[in-house]
DNA sequence: TGTGATTGTTACCGCACGCAACAAATTGGG
DNA sequence: CCCAATTTGTTGCGTGCGGTAACAATCACA
């Protein structure tokens, strides 16, 4: 059933974890907040603290200019963000982005490229290994990186990472999170997980949903992914697909989407059918961003084929979330990529459509908000994924990485 | 940001909680498979079942027969059935159930009764309460009631157990489970859920999904409910209404629904759509499984109206489980109350809609199955609610409810 | 009847956290 | 400039929980 070894291991574990998590998800603080937040007394944070620092994860300092309030001033905790950094790499359908962001969320360094939609596994391998290598050349020497992931759009399986649909970037077979792995010859596992599912972590943990536990991300690029935070943990289902929310069919016998089926959201509010309705054709190598974004652009100058496409769109949009949103419940749904566009130059139609569609009570509370992390959901999100390891268990994790020549596993 | 007290009382709590819920699901186990199942030490068993055993929750009996092994034979810990039990009330629309369901799960006595549609909300507690309280009376002297809860069919606000709406039973402003609690005189607070959301919960820990942590309960009643279990958790959402699959909309445009809106699974796969189809009237006072059950039977003997009307509830019904695959990846679908009949009737025709609709990726793993408890899994579901107070903090709870007069809290 | 195997029972140990007392550092007032 | 009040760092000690090890109890089997 159940194998939890030593508990009072455990317990040390899951404070410790707690106490990085809240200087790397908050910022730096005092002792005494953290005494206050965890519920702890004065003398077991230190004692986490002490291990912390001695790991090397974080650094205590007497804080800076003239308190204000009475008393000796606590020790301020801060996470050692150039010192302790993850990789997080992002494959979009038009860019390629590799990042280095040390604890505490601060992108230290990134790299940034366009690609081109028919370029194949092994340029894209290839880029993303020199970015990588070059963010890690600049880095501090005595900096170590505890993690990497991968945000890709397409499915993923969680259990041994394997892409299993690319709709838009073909890999093959091949396992990008191996292949990273051993090409940058770091001895530390690289993850490979959905964008969507990415960015609905980023939101969750550093963007619009900080505050909200229940909350639905809804990507829009060339496809359209999404990604569910429940009691404030991403869901991933039995095998990890959870969130494929392009491809509920929102039309049924309504347009052909690449899945197969038809009347997919994806197929009804994608990019390609926002560009067909609105009359334009698709420009070869022109990001699909853009269009969208000149599409909505048109609409709100009085084009009245744009108006009339984002509001078709709108409409299929309202009645995935109306659906969401009767399913869920969830306090709050983000729109992010090219939805972020398409929900702000269609508001008024998605939550018309809202308001009919789906049940007063959850639809009463229910939020709907655009993407704090604009463009960068995915790399936060990966990020943030690469980050988990370290602060489910920061000494072992800390410990394993820096005696490498030791211990095999 | 969150208390937690004492951290070992916590562990404590903790075992003692996984120990009562090991004997409480899967039935009397000895101390060497509890140590064994549960990772923990002899001594530590037997100081945990110690506890148990003083707080009346568990009995310790030396095993009957031969034993297989040879050695001593290994103490036998089972759930005191008939001296701790909880209070599971159904409300259904055509029927009122009261049971008393021992820990253990076993349903100890219950009084059932048929509920004309028209009845209100005050003769419904009255039913409720008289059967409630006759089943007290006939229970031992020794027996402790630790908990009750009602399933309803309609949205449950969670905060405070009020009913948002009861489409089919009107209950106005009343908050039955204050109104129970208070009648009842037991000290104990009653809990409402909706009875979708207890038909996963009881499916999931006594029915077709035990070995599934991501599964969907789909449950026909007039009306037609959900409920969704993640990572072995019932999913609540911001405010608990989740699991409203019912409205989920799968046909825009299609038949108007009782909650305003057009197209609702409800709509096109409920009880009295289906008798539409298959050209039959509803029987003021006959219960709606009886006509539904009648419509599969005739189809099956060569009714073409019949046929054609579970082809059409099939086909919506496939579309909307494609969309909770595509949305969840569920290791399990499970159809109960005039679903089960209907998706009897009609699964080949849901798997045809499943096949094209679902990604291939989480559509490949998914099961489709009927509830395997029957018409119980609301009753069963509200027990295993009841109870869920006590398995997390046994011996607090019981400490409270044997000495009332002392503690005002 | 004796032997090996398995488990119940008990005393003892290590560890994590809380508590309390003391030292240190700061603010503010006389 | 000094002192009281305040807040926090630091340290030693106590409590409680689970693990370990040794011994006693009970079974199957030869």
């Amino acid at each position: 059933m159940m194998k939890g070894g030593p508990s009072q291991e455990e317990i040390r574990r899951h404070n410790l974890g707690t106490l990085l998590r809240f200087v790397h998800l908050r910022g730096p603080a005092s002792r005494a907040t953290l005494a206050e937040s965890l519920g702890l007394n004065r003398s077991t944070i230190m004692a986490l603290t002490t291990d912390l620092t001695t790991a090397g994860l974080v650094r205590e300092e007497l804080p800076r200019g003239p308190g204000r309030r009475a008393g000796r001033p606590s020790l301020v905790v801060r996470p050692e963000s150039t010192r302790v950094y993850v990789l997080a790499f992002e494959i979009g359908v038009d860019r390629l982005v590799v990042a280095r962001v040390g604890l505490g969320g601060v992108v230290l360094d990134r790299r940034e490229g366009v690609r081109s939609r028919d370029a194949d596994a092994a340029d894209l391998l290839g880029v993303l290994v020199a970015g990588a290598r070059s963010l890690i050349r600049k880095a501090e020497r005595d900096a170590v990186c505890v993690g990497a992931a991968v945000g890709f759009p397409g499915v993923v399986r969680r259990s041994d990472d394997t892409i299993m649909i690319g709709p838009n970037i073909d890999v093959g077979d091949l396992r990008i999170g191996d292949a990273l792995a051993r090409r940058l010859g770091l001895g530390i596992p690289v993850s490979v997980c959905n964008d969507a599912n990415l960015g609905a972590l980023a939101e969750h943990e550093r963007g619009a949903g900080v505050n909200c536990d229940d909350l639905i991300y809804l990507h829009g690029d060339v496809g359209v992914g999404g990604g569910i935070i429940a009691r404030g943990r991403l869901l991933g289902g039995d095998e990890g697909y959870a969130g494929e929310i392009g491809h509920m069919i929102v039309n049924p016998g309504g347009r052909p989407c690449a899945c197969g089926s038809k009347g997919c959201l994806e197929a009804e509010v994608g990019e390609r059918t926002l560009l067909a309705l609105a009359g334009r054709e698709e420009v070869p190598g022109r990001p699909g961003r853009d269009a969208v974004r000149d599409v909505v652009a048109s609409a709100d100058a009085g084009d009245i084929a744009a108006r009339e496409a984002l509001q078709r769109v709108g409409t299929w949009l309202g009645f995935g979330v109306a659906n969401l949103v009767n399913i869920f419940n969830p306090g709050l749904v983000v729109f992010g990529g090219t939805l972020r566009d398409i929900y702000l130059g269609a508001a008024a139609q998605v939550r018309s459509v809202l308001a009919t569609g789906a049940l007063a009570a959850p639809r009463d509370k229910v939020k709907l908000r655009t993407a704090a992390l604009g463009d960068d959901t995915t790399l936060v999100g990966a990020a943030e994924f690469a980050f988990a390891e370290v602060l489910a268990d920061p000494v072992q994790v800390l410990a394993r990485l820096k005696a490498p020549e030791d211990s095999p596993v």
